[in-house]
DNA sequence: CAGTGAGCGAGCTTCCGCTTGACTT
């Protein structure tokens, strides 16, 4: 027995710091919290708020170890995080573990080191009853929102749906973003860029400080242009400065490690949380920009031993995001003397851009010098200016390359890096080269990838640190929402160049617009989306959760009691829901009549419907039966025409018995196919299924058949797991359900390999991604 | 990259925020 039990959050936390209490102390962990509302009920009083809380079956094993070595110890220490939900573990723990107020402690400290829980030993206080009303209001009103919210949905859209206080604000950015995307109404105008020479020789690139609306217009000028003199008339320099950024937090690290790594908002969290495990890294989940006086003075001293002393200085950085709690510090590598780490390939890489973006931190503003010369043309108001950049010293950049990435639009300046320009003086005449008009087109807004709608919450205060990689999923488990590409599209431009005394036009093409990764709602998303901001506006508003978190606030400062701002709550908005549920329409949320079928006169309707969108044919209250047919892939509830959708009940057809099974050609989500006993075949994108026969039927059937016989190329006698399988893209291995790609040089040989050679081969290309990454996050289905 | 696919009046479903294992697909 120890005289004293520390209880923390995290079981990696745990073990760090029994090492520096030493052996009177037992550190355990609660994983989080221990208590909750009912998993299945309501579980609020619709009366008095009261919250009915059970341990949930998944920690009921490790309260029953907190309990049994509670009752043993003298004193117990309660050492949650500080924030709002670190202060209700402490008192769930409380609760259910029948402390006594007398051997019982609550302690708090920032850093994980020796001093810092020493010294929060020394000044331990009472568990702060307003911040667990703050986290208990937060708890309920979430519960009421959820639980109130869903129910109406499965009613009015579609069973299992669900709809929440940070989950349906996500959603409604997606959609809202598509609609301005739609909406959008693309202008242009002409660009005029200029080449110069100066005396020397030396080219000078400058750009028209105005642009012309039309074509006719730039034309005019760069025929004005032609006898025109050019003078440098102005030229100023200054210093520029740039700062590094702030070291990372979550959401800033799920962006960068998207964009220079291209990971998944899940993706980093994972080989964080390794990361975290080990040791290496402090803890993954915050809002906080601090670093420790620790880390600051390792920085430092890395810093001047590696760069010099004109490198260091020295920050502490102040969170300004919404809502931040900052119970932890930022995130940061535990020790800044290692560079680098052993591990696997994903670890290295992410912690190699924390270790940089720590450092980075830590280091000089960078120094450039900006000079821009201003080049007149004779009789003209306008002028060209040319910009140039030097770096006088290079500071943080050493080290860390700052990506300003825009959330919104990929903007019209295609900036090329600044370069160094090169001497002129006042009064210096230069030679025109050439001056080019080119068409410009202003950019549509682009949409949100996992990592920028994280940061576009975080700025709204919507969700936290150890939600935004669940919410995303959650979205896309629901189909509100799907990751998918979108192709660019061709644009044609056009440019007029001045050389010489020549204007010589030309046409252009290239592709604008394209978009991997990106977050795309789905009609199910869409109709949720549009219902819910039609009866609950005030739940969809973007700033409810930032209004209500200032009401939590003043709960945690103890001025109004956590029932009245729920029941202020809910006395509005139950009544909505109560409305909405009732309200009968004839038509179901989101549908759309396209028109009648020309042959019988039904009405041809789209809905969402129990298994996603779907088209109906005639309606239920004639005695004949409605026809269902999905809508196929890039199919859209507000899109599809009547055409479009009296096409999909041509399918499916029935070509025929087949050794006593029935022959039919369906419609899928992937397209037409052939089905037969269990069994499908798919029409290739040429062949017409209204026209198929049935001997061609059967001849694609046996040709599948074959293939399907080819497929296994090898198995091995010695694991039953391991084989050479013949795939769509030529030959393959798999081992364990994962496939590994043959090197093209054995493609040929692909029958006659051995078990170590496959052997070797998975062992190669396992070590580059992580199989379980994946699996992780498809777990729950 | 490695292979999918119906059905449209039961049943069940659902929230957010704190934290990690144990699944044998």
């Amino acid at each position: 027995m120890k005289e004293n039990l520390v209880i923390v959050e995290s079981p990696a936390k745990a073990k760090t710091i029994e090492k520096f209490l030493g052996d009177k102390y037992k550190v355990l962990s609660s994983y989080g919290h221990i208590r909750d509302l009912k998993k299945k009920s309501f579980s609020v009083d619709e009366k008095t708020f009261e919250p009915q809380y059970e341990v949930p079956a998944d920690k009921v094993k490790v309260v029953a170890q907190l309990k049994s070595q509670a009752e043993e110890a003298h004193t117990v220490w309660l050492a949650s995080d500080e924030d709002r939900e670190g202060e209700a573990i402490s008192w769930h723990l409380y609760e259910v573990l029948g402390l006594k107020p007398e051997k019982t402690r609550r302690i708090v400290f920032h850093e994980i080191t020796k001093s810092a829980i020493l010294d929060a030993i020394e000044h331990p206080r009472q568990i702060d009853l307003n911040l667990v009303n703050a986290q208990q209001a937060r708890r309920v009103l979430d519960r009421i929102v959820g639980f109130k919210l869903s129910p109406v949905l499965w009613r009015k859209v579609k069973p299992s749906l669900s709809a929440g206080r940070v989950q349906s604000v996500a959603v409604r950015l997606i959609v809202e973003r598509e609609r301005e995307i739609q909406n959008f109404r693309q202008e242009e105008n002409y660009r005029i860029t200029a080449v110069f020479r100066n005396d020397e020789g030396s080219e000078v690139k400058a750009e028209l400080s105005r642009r012309f609306p039309t074509e006719e217009e730039a034309k005019a000028f760069l025929e004005s242009c032609k006898e025109s003199r050019f003078t440098v008339q102005d030229i100023t320099t200054k210093p520029v400065k740039r700062t590094p950024p702030p070291p990372f937090t979550t959401s800033t690290l799920q962006q960068e490690a998207a964009h220079k790594l291209g990971f998944t908002v899940a993706q980093t969290m994972m080989v964080a949380q390794h990361l975290y495990e080990s040791g290496r890294i402090t803890y993954m989940r915050t809002d906080s920009v601090n670093l420790s006086k620790l880390c600051l003075a390792a920085s430092k001293s890395v810093i001047t031993e590696q760069m010099g002393k004109e490198y260091v200085k020295t920050r502490q950085y102040h969170t300004s995001s919404k809502g931040a709690q900052e119970a932890h510090e930022a995130i940061r590598p535990t020790y800044m003397d290692q560079q680098q780490i052993e591990g696997n390939q994903q670890e290295r890489r992410l912690y190699d851009l924390i270790w940089k973006r720590t450092i980075a931190s830590q280091i000089a503003d960078a120094e450039m010098e900006r000079t821009q010369v201003v080049i007149s043309i004779e009789g003209k108001e306008e002028t060209f200016q040319a910009d140039g950049e030097i770096i006088k010293f290079d500071g943080f950049l050493r080290v860390y390359n700052d990506t300003h990435n825009d959330n919104y639009s990929e903007g019209d300046n295609d900036n090329e890096n600044l370069s160094t320009l090169p001497v002129m003086k006042l009064g210096d005449s230069l030679d025109r080269e050439q001056i080019i008009a080119t068409q410009r087109f202003s950019q549509r807004p682009i949409r949100y990838n996992e990592a920028s709608l994280v940061r576009k919450l975080e700025e709204l205060g919507i969700g936290r640190p150890s939600t935004y990689a669940t919410t995303i999923t959650t979205i896309q488990q629901r189909e509100y929402v799907e990751k998918g590409d979108k192709p660019g599209q061709e644009r044609n431009y056009r440019t007029i160049t001045l050389a010489g005394n020549e204007i010589a036009e030309e046409s252009h093409s290239t592709v604008v617009g394209q978009e991997r990764g990106k977050l795309l709602p789905t009609d199910t998303g869409i109709v949720v989306n549009d219902f819910l901001k039609e009866n609950f506006p005030e739940i969809m508003d973007y700033n409810f959760t930032a209004d209500i978190e200032k009401k939590f606030d003043e709960i945690a400062e103890g001025k109004i009691a956590w029932e009245g701002i729920v029941k202020e709550f809910y006395e509005d908005f139950e009544p909505q829901v109560e409305k909405s549920i009732n309200t009968h329409t004839e038509h179901k949320v989101g549908e759309r009549l396209l028109g009648n079928d020309p042959a019988t006169g039904a009405p041809v309707t789209v809905k969402i419907g129990r298994f996603g969108p779907v088209a109906q044919l005639g309606s239920t209250d004639i005695k004949q039966k409605p026809r269902f047919a999905q809508l196929a892939a890039g199919q859209k509830l507000e899109t599809i025409t009547l055409a479009e959708a009296l096409e999909l009940f041509r399918l499916p057809r029935k070509l025929g018995m087949y050794e006593g099974e029935p022959i039919t050609i369906g419609a899928g989500k992937y397209g037409p196919y052939i089905a037969h006993k269990g069994s499908y075949v798919s029409i290739p994108k040429g062949t017409d299924p209204m026209e198929i026969t049935f001997e061609q039927a059967v001849i694609m059937m046996h040709r599948k058949h074959v293939e399907e016989s080819e497929r296994h190329l090898k198995t091995f006698s010695e694991d039953a797991e391991m084989e050479v399988l013949n795939g769509r893209y030529g030959p393959y291995i798999a081992y364990k359900g994962n496939n590994y790609r043959l090197p093209k040089a054995l493609h040929e040989k692909a029958k006659e390999l051995s078990y170590e050679e496959c052997m070797q081969i998975v062992n190669e290309q396992s070590d580059k991604t992580t199989n379980t990454t994946k699996r992780r996050y498809t777990r729950s289905k």
